[in-house]
DNA sequence: CTGACTGATTGATATAGATCAATAGAATAT
DNA sequence: ATATTCTATTGATCTATATCAATCAGTCAG
């Protein structure tokens, strides 16, 4: 990823979230003043499931996976990548972290007060549309990875993750995959051996063309197929 | 279900959700204006996927299932029963429903304009505080079903639908189970026929008895065991 | 009462995918 | 440079679960 240029005030950050464009100078001030920035190694954790939740996450810079600790097994619910932030839906219930994250590259991330957060959304009814339609979207997005993963079989689901990083992590073909096989695995519900045995068919099949890690969607047509026929 | 009386008037009436206790007698006049009352035989259709969604809809009588129209099978996100309310991520994204949903038994239904919902969603912060709520607690079972979905065996599925039903459908126990066996596999992400043969197992270890379609939980222990080691 | 449709049940079979085990590379430490 | 550790890869085996097919029970129209 990209290094973002980071500032010393949310007013005149270029780094952040959409989210918070309905906001009026005045209350981004009051944002700034419960933040506070933190640098991640890669395989560092931000936060744990069932930790309490006293701030959300703003990513500036890396990229960050969000999973679910499960029996056994993790399920990654979705990747962050900047300019994005995370917040769980336990802020509302009760204050506690209902999913795990941790940084997948080097990252950076804003904390941001959540008590702060709250106030906002009560006070500007653009800024609580705005966050009511992310996670909405959200929502939705979990809606198709549920689809995928209980009803398809390995190829589609392996198919929809590279969709998935192509489209709404790296953003170009060909890309760089920055996480393990176990990660590709716990972002499809699959083993591990699994995940690379589906992908070594791909490539044989001439329909990725891998290299390392670098991998190119080459036969888009196939592939969207490979997704639809589960 | 038992019949809940229904009213002329969304200001008196008892069978409002209480989401909507944040609202002035005024802003429930709002709403009334805007709402109509529907009746719904078993097996009929609320609303489908991929359609506009003008309106949400409040349950007052009987039960609904909301389920995803997946690939060859459906996959049921939830139950609702009265008092509860359905609104989909849709409508604050592009207007259209994402899930689908059918009456299961015989069942009324209060439809609202859903331009006069989001009018009081930015007009009342408790209001708009207390949706967010329902939509948090909403994507944290949606968490626990992807987890159960994907990472437990057949016998922890069906031991976990079963303390759905219990708890949070019919609360009680025993109980009478009135969706179908298809239901069932759709909810807990299986063959119907497979459904059915965990079902028997359940009752053969002397877990569950049942008697028609009256299921009561006999040894919750060894259920919850079940549910716990996949 | 009787055929005919629908949902529930049971059994037999096939297979997708997990698991186990071994090896090969890469990366990191000594 | 070498040892060590961790991840990636491949192969062999086993099993959970789907699918197919048949039967059974209940319900409804005539």
């Amino acid at each position: 990823m990209n290094k973002i240029q980071e500032s010393e005030n949310c007013k005149n950050c270029n780094c952040k979230s959409s989210i918070f464009k309905s906001l009026t100078p005045e209350e981004l001030d009051q944002i700034d003043k419960g933040r506070y920035t933190v640098h991640y190694k890669a395989g560092e954790i931000l936060f744990k499931q069932g930790t309490p939740s006293p701030h959300f996450v703003c990513l500036t810079n890396g990229l960050a996976k969000l999973y679910i600790e499960g029996y056994g097994k993790n399920l990654i619910l979705a990747l962050v990548k900047p300019v994005d932030y995370i917040f769980g839906p336990g802020i509302y219930v009760d204050n506690r972290h209902y999913y795990s994250a941790a940084a997948v590259e080097e990252t950076t991330a804003c904390l941001v007060d959540v008590n702060i957060f709250k106030l906002l959304i009560r006070k500007n009814p653009d800024f609580a549309e705005e966050f009511i339609q992310r996670v909405s979207r959200q929502a939705i997005f979990n809606f198709d990875q549920v689809v995928s993963l209980t009803q398809k079989q390995m190829p589609g689901r392996i198919a929809d993750v590279l969709f998935y990083l192509r489209e709404k992590i790296y953003d170009k073909n060909p890309f760089e995959i920055t996480i393990s096989r176990q990660d590709l695995a716990d972002l499809s519900g699959m083993s591990k051996e699994s995940s690379i045995r589906i992908f070594k068919e791909l490539k044989e099949e001439g329909i990725l063309k891998v290299n390392g890690n670098t991998v190119e969607i080459l036969n888009e047509k196939q592939l969207r197929q490979i997704s639809q026929t589960g």
